[in-house]
DNA sequence: GGTGTGACCAGCT
DNA sequence: AAGCTGGCCACAC
């Protein structure tokens, strides 16, 4: 009902980057988890969208910890270095190995099972 | 204002 | 079994 004072809609990107900042540490998500938790499945893409903005995100936002269905690092490339992303997985005690998490299942963080219900 | 693209997912062939 | 296409919504030109 109210116009946001800003201009465009970034409430699905907000949205977006609260989740992920809401992801704990050493833990992992899919865009698709994410695009489902926002109440859209085909939305994954978007999800991926919107990490391409948390670049111009006032707030760091650990989009390492965000990678596909298949808990593999198809957004490294989009890193200030390829394999930023994976240093950080490992650092946080994922096992990253040809650029996929082999333990992606074990460190799944459902944002809708842990935040929703 | 329309078109194209995009770090995806799921279904069909 | 694997590969391709469609679909989804938001942003940029």
């Amino acid at each position: 009902m109210d116009k946001p004072p800003v201009k465009g809609d970034y409430n699905f990107f907000d949205n977006v980057f609260e989740v992920v900042k809401l992801i704990p540490y050493g833990r992992a998500t899919s865009y698709g988890a994410i695009a489902n938790y926002l109440g859209s499945r085909g939305s994954a893409r978007m999800v991926g969208w919107a990490m391409n903005a948390s670049h111009h995100s006032p707030d760091p936002v650990p989009a390492h910890r965000v990678v596909n269905r298949n808990g593999m690092l198809t957004g490294k490339h989009h890193f200030c270095s390829p394999d930023l992303m994976q240093q950080l997985l490992e650092s946080e005690g994922a096992i990253v190995e040809n650029d996929r998490i082999v333990n992606f299942r074990e460190i799944f963080w459902d944002p809708a099972r842990e935040i929703g219900f």
